[in-house]
DNA sequence: ATGCATGAGAC
DNA sequence: TCTCATGCATA
């Protein structure tokens, strides 16, 4: 691969305006970072055993070097590129949530943290539905794959394991508007959550309301994950204010960045004390009112790596499966209902992109975060990837972006509709990522360098060296 | 915990 | 075609 140039020097024609805010650095290689180790998915397990013919998807079908991109030639490393790219650039690894250090690995702390009966609720529950020891067969060769998703009851490796909550929390991971309030509209499908709040427990409920499938949540299928939230999208309904009774969960209409740093929290906390998984948590959301998630939005939306408009949206949700939790009696119970899904639908494999790629692209991001489709393409054959793999790798980059950054800044209007300062003045004040909530259509998506944020950049570093940079 | 992918809805 | 919410798959 290094001997592809993979140094772009795309120029972002299409969009001079958003071209002339890339300039600034991105941190990458997250994947440098270390993943979570001993985190197992335990609450879904996937089969994989049926197999479909896929069309070959081999990655990156091998091509000649293309000396298209005459950037730094043959330097794999972006970051080191980027160090040496001069101070407008620095590299500033702006993801303020990624790495395993900041799941807990802080005995100390852990320990304090840690509630003595740490005795998994649901040992039992967790026996009585034998999962078949599915494992997944990465290396299918190029097989879509057929998933049937168990969902057990939640087991208690979280905490036998070890995953101890050990405050991680840097909070200000949206840091610095206090009193920045949801969108009114943030909030209105919380009141289409079946009211289930009644002090019995509804979590022993099996079917989902509002899902019209009785009993079955269809957790992967897009099709129903979207059809049953259409709210926050469509947010400018107006109909449905705050209505709903219970409230306890219904009042999050003006949610602050703490109210939700402190929840996030607080579910976080309370989640492992009790002893259930991410995916404990969303599965009972599903059983609770009908709308399940997955591990990986339950884990965002601890980490407040969702969007604000998100966060409130799911908030109440949490809020009532934290209220259960807290109160039932058998908390164990709201996991009891099995459910298995086949899920028939025909995943692309998931592409792996090779870190030079990846930091080729991020040299692309760079240059022109937004690139047409024919820059897609010049991307795509320099890097001899498939064009939808590079479309999309935007796309993701983007989101991310706009989702590390400052998703609240709406309220404050600050954000930068066009071309921001120059990277190298600096500390501009804050740029809205494109959360133009406020009324800003069409605005042009801002993907805030960190360096711009000291803020930010600190609260994207380590906590230990968070808590340098502060104390 | 996060990278890549999907799909609805908006533009 | 993009954004956004979301999740599978994987590091």
């Amino acid at each position: 691969m290094s001997e592809r140039s993979q140094s772009p020097t795309l120029e972002c024609n299409s969009r001079p305006d958003d071209f002339s805010r890339a300039m600034y650095a991105q941190a990458l290689s997250q994947e440098g970072f270390g993943g979570a180790s001993l985190q197992i998915p335990h609450g879904v397990l996937q089969h994989h055993s049926l197999l479909f013919n896929k069309t070959a998807y081999n990655g990156m079908p091998p091509t000649t070097a293309q000396p298209f991109f005459p950037f730094q030639p043959g330097s794999g490393d972006y970051r080191a590129s980027d160090l040496q790219a001069g101070d407008f650039c620095q590299p500033k690894h702006w993801y303020p949530i990624a790495a395993a250090e900041y799941t807990g690995q802080v005995p100390g702390v852990a320990a304090a943290t840690q509630p003595t009966n740490l005795s998994p609720p649901n040992t039992e529950t967790r026996e009585q539905i034998k999962m078949p020891e599915i494992k997944m067969e990465k290396d299918v060769n190029d097989e879509y794959e057929q998933k049937i998703q168990h969902y057990p009851t939640p087991t208690s490796s979280a905490v036998a394991h070890g995953v101890y909550y050990s405050t991680p929390w840097n909070p200000s991971f949206w840091p610095g508007f206090p009193h920045i309030t949801a969108a009114s509209t943030n909030t209105q499908n919380l009141n289409s959550i079946p009211s289930t709040s009644s002090s019995s427990s509804p979590s022993l409920s099996p079917s989902p309301p509002s899902n019209g499938v009785p009993g079955v949540t269809f957790f992967n299928g897009s099709a129903s994950q979207t059809a049953q939230t259409p709210q926050a999208q469509t947010s400018t309904r107006s109909s449905g204010s705050s209505s709903g009774g219970c409230s306890d969960s219904e009042e999050e209409e003006n949610l602050s960045t703490e109210e939700l740093e402190q929840f996030a929290k607080e579910l976080k906390h309370t989640r492992i004390t009790l002893g259930f998984t991410q995916a404990d948590v969303g599965l009972a959301l599903g059983n609770l009112y009908g709308k399940m998630f997955s591990q990986t939005t339950i884990c965002r939306f601890e980490a407040l790596q969702l969007s604000f408009k998100n966060m409130c949206k799911l908030k109440p949700l949490l809020r009532r499966w934290l209220n259960e939790a807290e109160t039932s009696d058998n908390p164990q119970d709201m996991y009891k209902i099995e459910r298995v899904f086949v899920d028939t639908r025909k995943r692309k494999r998931r592409t792996s992109l090779e870190g030079s790629v990846r930091t080729a692209l991020e040299s692309y991001f760079v240059k022109c975060p937004k690139p047409n489709t024919q820059e897609i393409t010049h991307i795509a054959d320099d890097l001899c990837l498939e064009r939808d793999v590079v479309r999309v790798w935007f796309c993701n980059r983007r989101q991310k972006g706009k989702r590390l950054a400052l998703p609240f800044d709406e309220c404050e209007g600050q954000y930068y509709e066009q071309s921001p300062p120059p990277p190298h003045t600096a500390h501009s004040p804050l740029p809205g990522q494109g959360y133009s909530l406020s009324g800003h259509p069409g605005g042009p998506t801002f993907y805030m360098p960190p360096l711009q944020r000291p803020d930010v950049f600190k609260q994207a570093l380590h906590p230990g060296l968070v808590g340098h940079l502060t104390s």
